[in-house]
DNA sequence: GCACGTAATGTAAACGTTTTCCACACTCTA
DNA sequence: TAGAGTGTGGAAAACGTTTACATTACGTGC
């Protein structure tokens, strides 16, 4: 009983002969009901629902010329887990998506060199019609690629160094840190130390420049030794931590670029039984669900993944339906949710 | 110069008349290269490639009636973030794809009463012609519906309560914590806690059966004020551990069915002073990244996400190919990873 | 030198849609 | 009552492939 030859799957031919109608009008109750008069429509959908026919989507898509799907390319480190953040935007698009009926079409590759390759595929394989691009960077091929070609697409993120304009929504990481950093020196602090992100990465440089803003207009100096760069990773943040706490002046707070980064300073902390919050505070990035649990709960700006995921969809679908891109340019400015790794610094 | 009209793409039609040949000839270069003369083979590629001809996939579909596309469907809770484990499943499933010119094709279902939905609207849709199932429960609807409907897939994971057999490659929990429990044992913890999965996942019945297992073997009784289940998250075990550690006796040793629970154990411990591996030993189960970098770095039991990826794609394709359910069915043994949160019993 | 297999190519018919015409039957309006 | 609209539905032509079948040309064996 399982395993059974599939039944002759109905197509358009079937319904029209079951309904006594051509395959045209069965195509138009599908596609343009109004253009057929109620009786006969209600009758092939009757037929239709009766006999289960699904159209066929490459029927549909070679006569219409549409690929009806997105793209997604999912960068996938060989040795590391891939960054869980394009898990939760994908959770975000595929709601929006299948409402629209379009499909979503992932790759994973390796960053770096193959990564263009890998858009190429999809692109000029016609497998897709319009793609999402996530984690800009500031000299961005891919975004320069898309435009070239006149691809639609949208990209989570801005690209600074590019000057044709193209849609985004980014989340304004300026005023995020600008805040974080405002809120740690009325605190107090004055030691404050940076943990960047790799400084390809086009929210690197606007997550830099609100840390930045915020010291000068409060005319605190930023000490070149307590500016470094990691790669996102926990461990970066353990490794970066410990250096900075070996230095002969230590600072009394730490803000991180990303949560990762900034739960591997508070491991790194609580290995020299200092706490996070108390002798040293620590500030991270994108508020990830473990941002909730560690100890002390860490004080972060919160990303809003799954809305950002849905409103990228709702943005890609608006391109596609030829609204301008500058209509298409979004900076949502993101929320400090204070946890218990900050605090007043301890004298 | 950007966002300039697309020209128009080149289709076989033109490679045949640039070359000189029919579309026939140029189809069967493509795909039967050996039945075409050495001669015309190379002038219809080079002209293909001069012209950057790429078949379009959707004509291709249509023609040979298959889709060329496997899915995925990924549950992805509303509150939570999607578990990690799928975004590594992705990797894996990647790589082998793209080598076969399958294109991958995920949806996003919130888990419960859609899922099926989700399935059903991929095969009937015709979007896939096969899938993959990952996280298999102990009943499992979705594994019925596709074998009721002979439709080609793999399953991650094996399901207990199916009589049909359908292919899967499973990693053996039962080893692996039989193997983990009988560690425990023989570094002389007899008070073992189990803080399990949610029952109705297949992984779930066969972590526990490891764990009873050992414990019978060496006659030790298993307290059933011990065994709790939680539903995967870290929160989940931070709470359990709580619990645990409250009751009037408490456990000398914590088994968790997965490392993200396992970490809340550790948190758990640490926030009433004590420390993992030495008042209370702590294993896992995934060996997640994050395992490594824990405090004290967590022993757990390696799946190895990114090949099981890469194999069931393999076995995918070789189910597609006609190869027999039978010789389809592979249980891997996972390896026992010792770091630093377990150790003897305090006495 | 004739039949015959074989290698290389072309012709044309699918695959399942959507959509552009066209035809027909009405209903209005002049 | 003729003419023009209007609503409804059918016929047929695409969309870009692959492939079954037909055709040609060429050796080979007798």
């Amino acid at each position: 009983m399982s395993g059974r030859i599939s039944p002759p799957s109905v197509d358009i031919r079937r319904v029209a002969a079951e309904a006594g109608v051509s395959i045209a009008t069965v195509s138009r109750v599908l596609n343009n009901p109004e253009r057929v008069s109620p009786q006969t429509r209600t009758r092939v959908l009757e037929v239709a629902a009766r006999l289960g026919y699904r159209p066929n989507p490459n029927g549909k898509r070679l006569r219409k010329g549409r690929a009806e799907t997105i793209g997604l390319v999912i960068p996938s480190p060989p040795g590391r887990f891939a960054d869980s953040f394009f898990l939760e935007l994908l959770a975000g698009l595929g709601e929006g998506l299948s409402d629209a009926g379009l499909d979503l079409l992932v790759a994973t590759c390796p960053p770096g060199s193959e990564e263009l390759a890998c858009y190429r595929r999809l692109v000029e394989g016609k497998k897709v019609e319009g793609l999402v691009v996530a984690r800009t960077r500031r000299h961005d091929e891919r975004i320069a690629y898309l435009l070239e070609h006149g691809i639609p697409f949208v990209a989570h993120g801005r690209s600074d160094l590019i000057s044709t304009p193209f849609p985004y929504l980014d989340i304004d990481g300026q005023q995020g840190f600008y805040r974080a950093t405002q809120h740690l020196l009325n605190l107090g602090h004055r030691r404050i130390a940076y943990i960047g992100a790799p400084h390809d990465l086009n929210f690197a440089a606007h997550r830099w420049a609100g840390f930045q803003q915020a010291m000068a207009e409060a005319r605190v100096e930023v000490n070149p030794a307590w500016v470094v760069e990691g790669d996102l990773s926990e461990e970066s943040g353990y490794r970066l931590a410990q250096k900075l706490l070996d230095a002969p002046e230590t600072p009394t707070a730490i803000l991180c670029a990303n949560d990762l980064m900034a739960i591997g300073v508070l491991r790194a902390l609580r290995a020299r039984g200092l706490k996070g919050g108390q002798e040293v505070s620590v500030i991270g990035y994108d508020d990830i669900p473990q941002a909730q649990y560690t100890d002390p709960p860490l004080s972060t700006v919160h990303q809003p993944f799954r809305e950002t995921g849905q409103r990228l969809v709702e943005m890609l679908l608006a391109r596609l339906g030829g609204v301008p891109v500058t209509q298409l340019q979004e900076v949502w400015v993101p929320k400090l949710v204070l946890r218990g790794s900050d605090g007043p610094p301890q004298t």
